[in-house]
RNA sequence: GCCGGGAUGGUGGAAUCGGCAGACACGGACGUCUCAAAAGCGUCUGCCUGAGAGGGCGUGCGGGUUCAAGUCCCGCUCCCGGCACCA
């Protein structure tokens, strides 16, 4: 093709057309492979996007995220690191099983269906990921170290099972963790939780509570705050005491925990969790049947309507009372469900005039209400209303007159001298429950034996495959499908080699994606869950990627996972991502996109008719990464003649560069061999690169393009009006232009690269990914001229230009002489003060 | 209720330290090229006022600090997100 064709063929240019020829080739070079060679001498650079769940296709949420995540890959390749930015899918999980069911299929096949086509709209997408390196967690060589580390989690105690109140789908007839379960509802189906006792295994994520907290200060900066903020409240620690209260007619005593312990003399009754075993054994016989019908109705109860806050207070007298341990008053034992059996000791001291919950429900039986703060707000008797602030203790014996403060600390050290309480903390986070009762994840490698118990699988035996259960009924019964095959289930005892079963639960998904960042390091390595010298080089993950959504699940779960690994030796560090860049939704006319709504829009439509680069650059030019973009509000139209303004650039340089006289391909104009030509332009690339690499590195991406774009008009320009496509300087910005937009349109890249006659024939270099990113010269960046704004009391009358070394002097001189001030200022005997900030601003003060 | 975050033109958004508010786009208007259209290229586009030069107003509302406030301080309103009977 002759420059003039080239340039003919970029008028028209149609980025759709140009996609395939480039996906061929690079996937035959091959330009963002990691080096896992220890000598390479470049810098490492982890990067990794969350992986996708294979549900269908690529929708717009993921060519948002993965637009961002390889915008931030692309350009730390440019900068001639050596990035690892790998792919893989978490694939296991319900969805997969429900759609197995609907197809009466297999949910291996659905989800390698699924995960083929990601891939291939991946490639597509021109996402810089190295394919050497995929994973899926439903591969036996993934979900064996799954369950290896469930085993060492098991010997440190860290995994138990125990029985207890858990959240239970009706619809999916599974429990779900505490984190799954969003405003009382399955995160999944939507249906409303209900609440179970069953036996259930555990991560004691409890146990690392202190340290998850500690921890986040020094996240912060580097993570978004709103992240470290929900992940502090979701933990919930909180202060105070415990403290024993006698029962009577009971030897052991009864312990309440409190953050206001200095109160405790305005304790008028107590309440038990009514669905705690604490209450059934206080319980006397004359109150038994009242309380076991409250107990019913209790138990019918959702979670939304347990919780809800406007519901009124329920409760029932057990009987029995307590002895205030301070001063020996009865107080009567109460049940209520607003006391909660699994935070604190799901007991509580009532102080009706400071809390109100104990208030209401005073109020509700007729309790006595008794003042032990001195406030000057009105009687909570009368109002209903609690005082639940500061102020000195009254009525309260040896605190009389103590603040809340000093209150708190003597009466903790009363408690400790007679042995009545101590100082506690409680966490509102409860400890992870992995178990499901489905199919599709990875078994638990534990074996049941009537004799030895629970008994780990002995390490060679792993991994324990699922069983293929190819045209079993996988629909939910409550029961993990996998207790039906028997043959699966029924084993000897490793320990005493007697009949025992297999457990037939299955993990939660989020254990798989607790770790798979590590794995990533070391693909395919059978010898642990990853090697040790692969994790140590690239590992923490220098900028994790994904949705705000993963807030307090995935993140606080890989946090606590890395830690554990940390105490085992697996790891030498203790938090898995250093860096953590949110990126915000793809939402249409101001609602998520839904089937329901019929508002969805489909990527592959969108890619059919904008082509990759123009949505990818819509994706990243409609707001900053953290933000929803609006669809209804972006036009990828736009883009597309946007792109091909920068790829007729190319083309007119080369084109002008033909015919001879022109400044040579591949002459290195940044470091100044090509000094001549247009130096206004030159200045205008320079500062273009230099404000283009600080705004990415600040994650600034939409402004970057923005930076770009008035590149692109100072370049027309200078073609158009200016010294001529020939000119060196053109050909310096068309080639810094070229380099820069790579991060966001790989393919108009691609193809101005070669029209500019820079790629190498073969081989990684011949892609303009693993070009070299532009240097700004800083001799370039010193503006010759700057405007001075002249203000009169603060109002701006007047500009001037000015060159950036004018003395203060010099410049009030100027200012004070220019027509604006004249105008604004007809009497210079007015002036009271003049302000100059050389070289850039004068403000004159007037009486 | 508690804890975060936010509010800037018709729209998406920009604005290191307190120093030109509205970069860059979308949308709109007009021009140029053309037989014509499209594409391209260019000009204008916060509001009010004015023929124009210019002037007044202007970053949710009310105050304050300062020569100077979108930015800092105090008090509100509204919106978004998270948590929510956690003692």
């Amino acid at each position: 093709m002759t420059a003039a064709e080239n340039a003919e063929e970029a008028r028209a240019y149609d980025p759709r057309e140009i996609q395939d020829k480039w996906q061929e080739r690079w996937a035959r070079i091959e330009p963002f492979r990691a080096d896992d060679d220890p000598d390479d001498p470049r810098e490492r650079f982890y990067l990794v996007d969350m992986f996708p769940y294979p549900s269908g296709d690529l929708h717009m949420g993921h060519a948002e995220a993965y637009a961002i995540g390889d915008a931030m890959a692309r350009y730390w390749f440019l900068r001639g690191k050596n990035v690892l930015h790998p792919i893989g899918w978490d694939a296991f999980g319900l969805p997969a099983e429900n759609a197995a069911i609907r197809r009466n299929s297999h949910p291996a096949d659905w989800t390698f269906a699924n995960i083929e086509t990601q891939a291939a709209s991946f490639r597509r997408y021109a996402v810089s990921f190295d394919w050497t390196r995929r994973l899926a967690t439903c591969e036996p060589d993934y979900y064996r170290w799954n369950q290896w580390l469930f085993l060492r989690f098991y010997e440190r105690g860290l995994a138990y099972r125990k029985g207890g109140y858990v959240n239970w789908c009706p619809k999916d007839q599974t429990v779900l963790a505490n984190e799954q379960v969003v405003a009382g509802r399955c995160e999944r189906c939507g249906t409303e939780v209900i609440r179970r006792v069953l036996t259930q295994w555990y991560f004691k994520i409890t146990e690392y509570a202190d340290r998850l907290l500690a921890d986040a200060k020094a996240l912060e900066g580097n993570w978004p705050d709103r992240v470290l903020t929900m992940q502090r409240n979701w933990i919930g620690r909180s202060a105070g005491a415990q403290v024993h209260f006698t029962v009577e007619g009971r030897d052991e005593p009864v312990t309440v925990y409190t953050t206001r312990p200095d109160t405790l003399y305005g304790a008028t009754f107590f309440v038990v969790a009514a669905d705690s075993a604490l209450a059934a054994d206080l319980v006397t016989s004359g109150q038994r049947p009242q309380f076991e019908a409250y107990l019913e109705r209790v138990q019918k109860l959702t979670d939304i309507e347990r919780q809800s806050t406007d519901r009124e207070k329920t409760g029932v007298f057990l009987g029995v009372h307590a002895v205030n341990p301070v001063n020996g008053e009865r107080i009567p034992v109460w049940a209520a469900d607003y006391v909660l059996p699994d935070y604190g000791t799901g007991a509580i001291m009532a102080v009706p005039a400071h809390d109100q919950r104990d208030l209401d429900f005073a109020r509700k039986f007729g309790l006595p209400v008794r003042i032990v703060v001195a406030t000057d707000l009105p009687d909570p008797a009368q109002t209903g209303t609690a005082t639940p602030g500061d102020g000195v203790l009254v009525n309260s014996g040896p605190l009389d007159g103590l603040s809340k403060v000093e209150g708190i600390k003597r009466i903790i050290e009363i408690l400790g001298e007679r042995g009545l309480g101590e100082a506690a903390t409680s966490y509102r986070l409860r400890d992870w429950l992995l178990s499901r009762q489905r199919f599709w994840g990875t078994p638990i490698p534990i074996i049941h034996c009537p004799s030895c118990g629970e008994v780990p699988v002995p390490e060679d035996q792993l991994p324990v495959l699922l069983p293929d259960l190819r045209g079993a009924d996988l629909s939910p019964k409550g029961v993990s499908p996998l207790a039906a095959a028997t043959d699966w289930v029924n084993v000897s005892c490793p320990k005493c080699g007697g009949a025992a079963k297999r457990d037939t639960d299955t993990m939660d998904t989020f254990v798989d994606s607790s770790w798979y960042m590590f794995r990533y390091t070391s693909p395919g390595y059978d010898g642990g869950p990853f090697r040790e010298a692969d994790v140590d080089r690239w590992a923490p993950v220098d900028l994790y990627v994904g949705g705000v959504e993963h807030a307090i699940l995935h993140l606080l779960y890989a946090r606590f996972f890395t830690k554990v690994m940390q105490d085992m030796g697996l790891l030498k560090f203790g938090e898995p991502f250093t860096r953590l860049l949110n990126q915000g939704q793809v939402i249409n006319g101001g609602k998520a996109m839904s089937k329901s709504l019929g508002n969805g829009v489909d990527l592959g439509e969108q890619i059919d008719r904008f082509g990759v680069d123009a949505i990818r650059l819509t994706m990243i030019f409609a707001s900053p990464p953290e933000d929803d973009i609006d669809w209804a509000d972006v036009n990828p139209e736009a883009m597309v003649k946007f792109l091909g303004r920068v790829r007729r650039i190319a083309a007119d340089v080369a084109a002008a560069g033909a015919p001879g006289g022109a400044a040579p391909a591949g002459a290195d104009v940044a470091a100044g061999d090509v000094a001549a030509g247009d130096r206004a332009l030159r200045r205008a690339t320079h500062h273009a690169i230099d404000e283009v690499t600080r705004q990415v590195e600040s994650h600034h991406l939409n402004v970057a393009v923005a930076r770009l774009m008035e590149l692109v008009t100072a370049t027309r320009r200078a073609i158009d009006s200016g010294p001529g496509a020939a000119d060196p300087a053109v050909r310096e910005a068309a080639e810094a232009l070229t380099v820069m937009i790579s991060l966001f349109a790989p393919y108009t890249a691609e193809e101005c690269w070669t029209d500019l006659g820079r790629a190498a024939a073969d081989g990684p270099q011949a892609s303009v990914g693993r070009a070299p990113w532009p240097a700004a010269d800083p001799a370039l960046l010193v503006q010759e001229s700057v405007t001075c704004v002249v203000q009169v009391n603060g109002k701006v009358r007047d500009r001037l230009d000015v060159s950036p070394a004018i003395t203060e002097d010099e410049l009030r001189e100027l200012a004070l002489a220019t027509p604006g001030v004249s105008r604004a200022l007809p009497d210079p005997a007015s002036i009271k003060r003049v302000i100059v900030r050389a070289p850039k601003l004068v403000n004159i003060v007037v009486a």
